[in-house]
RNA sequence: GGGCCUGUGGGUUAGCUUGGUAUACUUGCAGCUUUGGGAGCUGUUGACUCCGGUUCAAAUCCGGGCAGGCCCA
């Protein structure tokens, strides 16, 4: 059941709060402060986008955050679509510079003056690179952790190929990447082409990549662009082909935020707090020790050897050995959505086995001691199976079929027939009060009608509240 | 751009109308004790957003700044 608009702020809050995840308390609007356990899981997913796109043959460079005015200006879609929502640099020590910066918001127009530079002959394609920085972005709205934040923690990625087709070739190439990055944080998510007049500024077409929250809300947690030449052209970047001609590049971007973050809270969190996906969980299994007077040394020695035995197996493991009840660390642990929590306690050492507690499913049951690195890598992984069948299940049955305006559910992703002309979009945004989020990137079998016009149409589309 | 509201230990908060010793919970720290779902006891650190005004006296009233939140265009 979604949740209502007021209970999902706060117990996102608090969830955010509590797991540790991110300061909220640095006074500058939708700049917060990424705590350790926060920015430890950011990292986690950050190290994996790495290895994702060094295994594809990008790589990683890191481009100056500042950019000149003239050199921002060059596209005019794109300056027009980030003009409101700019940091400007005017000022070094006392003096005013001749040449206003702006603080990037995204790096295209830092990046590819100097793309002019590198490509010259069809021999330096593909030219793919990607970053992982911070973006700026002047929010007016109301800002919240992850969700919608002023100091964007993002990665890009920015390809340039010889034609239109090796371009869209690079899309697909993303749509893989996404899908297994995607599978490590168990996010459920849509490929949607955005309409028209809500694709980004500048591109010829994006998706949009979307996630559903538990206040019925979507959540676009990043976006893949084709620009053909729509960058190229303005900012110069041709290559010479075999036959001596000189062209321009067809151009991609791919980009997802800390956005992923807050979808993973959403997605997987419930009232006893976050929960972990195994694949990027800073600690992937807590080691309890409960502690009796009688057994004091062999419980601490077992839990010692526990800790090494997983440690050496690759899995990242924690022995919690504070000085508190286990009661109290059980919650600690739970609230930061820890997967696995071990216990050993006299009565496993007796028995020769270790005690577990999915986090996911509340289960408990025991594993041989023996046989205690296999058992938590096969616990890890039928807890990230189980995590991503149930968010699957949970966006499918988000998504419902409409047909008129009757009974319009405020909660839920509506599929429905849309001719696709922009009058008729827009007529449904404002008569539904829904916003249109696209229609599908892979094709998918649909026979209706434009709910507007009547049209017939072989397509559908969805449209969300957004976050 | 216009309007409204709010700032009290690390967190949550009482007190503000009617000016006078700042309340409680939680957290932190130390000790004792305890450990299979937030134990207990004792001791202890820690706050009135800032600047100015009124007053014998300001967390409280007034003005301004800063920060945050909400509504409207």
């Amino acid at each position: 059941m979604p949740m209502k608009e007021d209970d999902f702020a706060d117990w996102y809050l608090d969830i955010v709060e509590k797991a540790g995840l991110s300061d909220k308390r640095y006074p500058i609007k939708g700049m917060n402060v990424w705590t350790p356990y926060g920015w430890k899981i950011m990292r986690q997913i950050d190290g994996y986008i790495r290895e994702e796109f060094d295994a594809t043959d990008h790589d990683e460079v890191c481009f100056p955050l500042l950019i000149p005015e003239t050199q921002f200006a060059k596209e005019k879609e794109h300056i027009k679509g980030f003009d409101e929502e700019v940091y400007w640099v005017t000022h070094a020590g006392k003096n005013e510079l001749d040449e206003r910066l702006v603080v990037r918001p995204t790096s295209e127009t830092a990046m590819y003056p100097m793309f002019s530079l590198w490509v010259r002959s069809h021999q330096d394609l593909p030219l793919k690179v990607y970053q992982i920085v911070n973006t700026f972005r002047y929010e007016t709205k109301q800002t919240r952790p992850f969700i919608r934040v002023r100091e964007i923690h993002f990665f890009e990625s920015h390809t340039c190929h010889e034609t239109c087709e090796k371009a869209q070739d690079q899309i697909e190439e993303d749509i893989q990447i996404l899908a297994r990055i995607a599978k490590k944080i168990c996010l459920p998510y849509t490929l949607l082409i955005r309409t028209e007049w809500d694709k980004f500024p500048g591109a010829h077409y994006t998706v949009g990549i979307d996630t559903s929250m538990p206040n019925g809300r979507t959540l676009q947690m990043g976006s893949i662009h084709h620009y053909r030449t729509n960058f190229s052209v303005p900012y110069d970047i041709e290559y010479e082909n075999e036959t001596g001609e000189h062209l321009p590049v067809h151009q991609t971007t791919f980009g997802m935020s800390e956005r992923l973050v807050g979808a993973l809270i959403g997605v997987h969190g419930d009232d006893k707090g976050l929960v972990m996906p195994p694949g990027i969980a800073p600690i992937q299994a807590v080691i309890i020790p409960i502690i009796s007077k009688k057994s004091a040394e062999e419980v601490s020695a077992e839990c010692a050897r526990i800790l090494r035995l997983l440690k050496g197996a690759g899995i990242r493991a924690k022995l919690d050995d504070r000085d508190a009840r286990p009661g109290s660390k059980y919650y600690d642990w739970e609230i930061k959505g820890v997967p696995v929590r071990l216990e050993v306690g006299a009565r496993d050492l007796e028995n020769g086995v270790v005690s577990f507690y999915r986090r996911d499913t509340e289960e408990k049951g025991t594993i041989s001691a023996e046989d205690i690195v296999p058992g938590v890598r096969m616990l890890l992984d039928v807890i990230s199976e189980s995590m991503m069948a149930k968010a699957n299940e949970v966006q499918k049955s988000r998504i419902q079929d409409i047909d008129s305006a009757e009974n319009i559910p405020q909660d839920k992703i509506l599929r429905f027939g849309w001719c696709g002309c922009e009058d008729c979009g827009h007529k449904f945004e404002d008569t539904y009060g829904f916003k249109i989020l696209g229609t599908p990137y892979h094709p998918e079998p649909y026979q209706g009608s434009c709910i507007i016009c009547g049209k017939p149409v072989d397509k559908p589309a969805y449209a969300a509240h957004t976050m």
